[in-house]
DNA sequence: GGGCGCGGGCTTTTT
DNA sequence: GCCCGCGCCC
């Protein structure tokens, strides 16, 4: 059992602690009372249901405070756990503000990963490994799955690696180790999952590595299996705190319940409406009996919302209502009035952006009547990150600054990990995932078979790659160009290796080095694509990034968590993200565009979630809607390019949920009276259509079969839809119509705003009636 | 061994 | 429409 006494995170903090003990409390009179309750309810279970935009972090920053401020507990007696760095980061600084000067920070204040690398660093032992291990990424590990998947022999093609890596991940979020998978569940993989599971877990062992999943894995592993080391944290956390309750997955719930176990004061803040990460392993069930698990909790329910307007309030309750099960919240604010939720649909979603571009530099202009948004206040939030690129092209062509939020991750570009492979392999010669990454990165001539040799000869003699390209070379298995690279290669790693104990070099210098003498920045500036610059700008700073840290061992300890895209350039830009990643957010004005059966909710999670899908999605689009503090705009399209093909689009189900009363539907430019005609573009959009052999596109087809098995969600006198009301259509079956990407059809079936039209060369299709016109009204 | 062109599959969402 | 993997050819 290690000692604890050692430990840099268990020293320091008490001392702030001490000297604040019954300290004023000014921080309570900015609460309301059931923020205030929340804060002071410090000893048992409580359960902090915070719906959105009701001061949840500032209760629980407080909180935090509170148990510092009363002597109740000292910093390294409270666990707090949030799920990203960004919210961990932000508590930190919010705590610090508070408490002024005198903190010595929280060593335990983190995500559930980063703590969990900490607890598991320190007893690595009792899961088989070395406390030096790596953590591996989706990218390493779908390397090493596809070598698992081709070495038993499955054919890869009916069988990808990703799908072995997802029901692993799966697994994982379940606590399940191979041995404690169900047999109910095993049959997944063609029934080979539960063998090439195991031979996973076993081989990153051997590499002495371990991935995400991993780490909440082994250390409720060794919780559960040894009870003196469970104890020994039960007695050093003794007030847990935990954030987006609602996000955590069985492992994590788990981990939660052993460490509370004892003295169960553990405070969750959450909000069941706003649980999003069900398809990564989240149980909304983990809030939803809270009270069963902790009996005698205290529930506090936190509704006062200070970020948006009453409308947008009762839209975002109107549209989750929908959902069964929930614990039941009603947002309230005392904001007087505002903008009424606004609703347009648009011809495609080329439209769609073109009009929302014009849209925000209206508000921007402050000409729409309204007070003058800048960039920044301004948000464009996606399902899909696909949606994505419309806006970008279109702003791009309009020259209106944007910025994308949560594109790929910094640490996740391909150079950031090229060059991170090579530190790796620096810093540890044994890593053989680093190795395959690099050896022929840049080109040396060692291509698949001289690679295949190394792999053999290794495997004959038991030893890491490295080693084996070594003897494979002293054999002279080798020959020209790829030896001599090979051997150039060895050498260099030896040498750079050394250097790491060299006092004179400072570890960004060597850094330096590894990259240009293995020719890695080289092979960047000769690259003449238009990324290249990027990247080489991206490695540099990588370099500075190294300062942080003692050493590159140290470096690259830390590095595989600290997964943020958080440089947030300066500038006035409005923002593009998903829905995802504008959780937590807030905007005075927001944009929701693409709001069509199928792409929200998405088509993939209704088919594989079914319901419970669809209440995922509905909560997304609660998420949507209260990230709007004045101004909420959404929208969708009757056309749309999916798989690079044009396809016709329903408005979403949760358009139809809107409450009537707080939404504003806004006439669409030029779909009535053949502006579009007017404009000179049904020539290029029939043309498309035209070209691309659309019927016969396997994603048509499928989305065709779908639509015939979709069920109808509501009886339609149940439900008061917008556009229904907006549009009782004039047309009559049998009536002869055109549509500009389908063509002349006529009309068989009349279901409120939506026509079922036999075309003559598309087939029956269901369309919205206003993006049909009557043949005779054709203006050419 | 590497470069190029073709075809298939695919897009949620991420620590 | 884009990316990845494969197979062909240099």
């Amino acid at each position: 059992m290690s000692s604890f006494d050692d430990s840099d995170a268990f020293e320091g903090a008490s001392l702030a602690a001490r000297a604040m003990a019954a300290r004023p409390m000014p921080y309570l009179d900015g609460l309301n009372p059931e923020q205030r309750k929340a804060v002071e309810t410090l000893e048992g279970p409580v359960l902090m249901l915070a719906g959105a935009g009701t001061g949840k972090t500032k209760a629980l920053t407080s909180r935090i405070v509170h148990l510092l401020n009363t002597g109740t507990a000292r910093p390294n007696e409270i666990l707090a756990v949030t799920f990203t760095n960004k919210a961990a980061r932000e508590m930190k600084e919010r705590v610090g503000r508070m408490l002024g000067e005198a903190v010595e920070g929280m060593p335990w204040l983190g995500t559930f990963h980063s703590i969990c690398v900490k607890l598991l660093r320190r007893h690595a032992e009792l899961a088989g490994l070395k406390s030096n291990f790596t953590i591996l990424d989706t990218d390493d590990q779908l390397r090493l799955l596809k070598q698992l998947v081709s070495a038993a022999n499955i054919d890869d093609k009916r069988w990808p690696a990703r799908a072995l890596a997802s029901v692993i991940d799966n697994w994982k979020n379940r606590a399940w180790t191979p041995d404690n998978v169900p047999a109910s569940e095993a049959g997944a993989y063609d029934g080979k999952a539960p063998a090439l599971y195991k031979l996973y877990q076993t081989r990153l062992k051997e590499l002495n590595a371990v991935d995400f999943g991993d780490l909440l894995l082994h250390v409720v592993t060794i919780f559960q299996t040894h009870d003196d080391v469970l104890q020994q944290y039960q007695r050093w956390f003794r007030y847990i705190l935990v954030d987006e309750y609602q996000d955590t997955n069985v492992a994590q719930y788990l981990w939660l319940r052993l460490l509370a176990g004892g003295h169960k004061n553990i405070c969750c803040v959450g909000d069941d409406d706003q649980s999003i990460y069900g398809w990564r392993g989240a149980e909304v069930g983990n809030i939803l009996r809270f009270e069963k698990d902790f009996p005698g909790a205290h529930v506090v329910r936190l509704e006062q919302n200070y970020r948006s307007t009453p409308h947008i309030l009762a839209a975002a309750s109107g549209v989750i209502a929908g959902n069964k099960g929930r614990l039941g919240k009603e947002l309230w604010t005392d904001v007087e009035d505002g903008e009424k939720v606004r609703l347009i649909g648009h011809w495609d979603g080329e439209e769609e952006a073109r009009w929302i571009g014009e849209e925000v530099e209206a508000m921007q202009r402050g000409t729409r009547g309204l007070c003058a948004f800048g960039l920044n206040q301004m948000a464009i939030l996606v399902r899909a990150s696909h949606q994505m690129r419309a806006f970008e092209d279109r702003f791009l062509t309009i020259g209106l600054p944007y910025r994308v939020i949560g594109g790929p991750r910094f640490y996740e570009r391909m150079e950031i990990r090229d060059a991170m492979a090579y530190f790796r392999l620096v810093t540890s010669p044994s890593d053989d995932l680093a190795f395959e990454r690099i050896v022929n990165t840049p080109k040396r001539g060692l291509g698949d078979k001289a690679q295949q040799k190394i792999q053999m000869v290794a495997r004959q003699n038991g030893v890491p790659l490295i080693d084996g390209a070594r003897i494979l070379l002293d054999e002279k298995g080798l020959t020209g160009k790829g030896a001599s690279e090979l051997a150039k290669l060895l050498e260099g790693l030896t040498r750079w290796g050394r250097m790491t104990g060299d006092k004179q070099i400072t570890h960004m210098e060597l850094a330096e080095i590894i990259l240009d003498e293995s020719g890695y920045t080289e092979m960047w500036q000769n690259d003449k694509t238009p990324e290249a610059p990027g990247r080489l700008e991206n490695l540099k700073e990588l370099i500075k990034a190294l300062e942080q840290f003692e050493n590159l061992q140290g470096f690259l300890e830390h590095v595989s968590l600290i997964m943020d895209n958080d440089s947030q350039e300066a500038g006035e830009k409005v923002s593009i993200m998903t829905l995802h990643a504008a959780k937590g957010l807030e905007f005075p004005a927001v944009f929701l565009p693409g709001w069509e059966d199928g792409l929200f909710p998405s088509q993939r999670s209704m088919d594989e979630s079914g319901l419970k899908g669809v209440e995922e999605e509905r909560r997304l689009a609660y998420v949507g809607i209260t990230r709007a503090q004045e101004v909420c705009t959404i929208s969708f399209a009757g056309n749309r390019r999916v798989f690079g093909q044009w396809q016709s689009q329903m408005p979403s189900r949760f358009i139809d949920e809107l409450p009537e009363a707080h939404v504003d539907v806004l006439t669409p430019p030029g779909l009535y009276g053949g502006g579009y005609g007017a404009a000179g573009m049904e020539s290029t959009i029939e043309t498309r259509a035209a070209e691309a052999n659309v019927y016969n596109s396997p994603g048509w087809k499928r989305l065709q079969s779908r639509a015939g098995q979709r069920p109808v969600a509501q009886p339609a006198e149940s439900r008061h839809s917008v556009i229904d009301a907006e549009a009782v259509s004039s047309h009559t079956v049998g009536e002869r119509v055109f549509h500009q990407k389908f063509g002349y059809g006529a009309i068989i079936g009349i279901e409120g705003d939506k026509l079922e039209i036999a075309f003559e060369k598309a087939g029956t299709k269901k369309v919205v009636a206003r993006f049909v016109s009557s043949s005779d009204d054709i203006p050419f």
